[in-house]
DNA sequence: ATGGTCGGTGTCCGA
């Protein structure tokens, strides 16, 4: 089984590039953030037409959105709000194996990584508290829970591309960090995809639009993240970031990355 | 040291 996440960045502006994700990556489970798209308008049938037979997606209009787009049924699902407001970040998909999928869209924070004088940066610190909280009150499935989606942290060294340059950059200074920490201890959240690419190896999900030439720069950060409950570890037997696809045709800034269970019990 | 590009929406905002 292949789970993926993407933050598509507008599904309707690219389901040419999501039908050939899909046909590249061939994922079991896809999880969107930034579908940018309120329920009515969106998609269902393109999705359905690309072997998507179970659909969760819970958007708004013009920013945020999250989607779980699967092959596998899902049983349940439920809509989170954390941080304050009603945006549409987090939605938790249950399949009828049990396993338990969180789509999580964690605020950018803005530029200025001072919660005194950018509301976006305290908004930010606020979501990630909240979701701490609510993960360490809950228990862990019998069946395991993935956590992925656009984190918009990069908490390792070499989740960028210069790591001095960028500590006083909003997605890897050290409060953001720290304050990933708590969240990923609270399920003893495994980060499935450095288990395949060690941490001494940089590894990216996204570069920016404004740069000339993204590849020649190469000023990436790993902000896309697949986390696992420790049960779960052991059947992690694959994981990648898809970094061609940054050169696709009409490309997101952001890359799908994705994790391959073995099948059967972990 | 600065500005660079997107998408959705509307004459800018958020990323």
């Amino acid at each position: 089984m292949r789970i993926a996440t993407w933050n598509i960045n507008s599904i309707r502006h690219r389901l040419a590039l999501l039908r050939r994700v899909v046909r590249a990556l061939d994922p079991d489970v896809l999880c969107l953030q930034e579908t940018k798209v309120e329920d009515g308008l969106f998609p269902e049938a393109a999705c359905r037409a690309m072997g998507f037979d179970h659909l969760v997606f819970h958007g708004q209009k013009a920013y945020h959105g999250v989607a779980v787009l699967s092959r596998i049924p899902i049983a349940a699902h439920e809509i989170l709000s954390w941080g304050g407001n009603s945006d549409a970040r987090h939605v938790m998909a249950t399949l009828d194996t049990g396993l338990e999928i969180h789509n999580v869209y964690v605020p950018a924070g803005g530029d200025v990584p001072d919660p005194e004088t950018n509301p976006k940066f305290a908004h930010k610190l606020r979501f990630l508290e909240e979701i701490t909280a609510w993960f360490a009150e809950r228990t862990v499935p019998t069946a395991g829970a993935v956590l992925v989606g656009d984190l918009n942290i990069a908490p390792l060294e070499h989740d960028v591309w210069s790591h001095k340059q960028l500590l006083d950059v909003v997605s890897h200074t050290s409060v953001e960090v720290a304050k990933l920490g708590r969240l990923q201890r609270t399920q003893a959240w495994v980060d499935a995809v450095r288990r395949f690419v060690p941490a001494d190896r940089k590894l990216y999900s996204w570069w920016s639009y404004r740069a000339r030439d993204w590849a020649a720069s190469d000023r990436g950060r790993r902000l896309d993240h697949v986390w696992v409950t420790p049960t779960l570890t052991s059947a992690v037997v694959a994981a990648a970031a898809e970094r061609r696809v940054r050169g696709w045709t009409r490309a997101s800034d952001h890359v799908p990355v994705w994790v391959d269970f073995a099948p059967g019990p972990a």
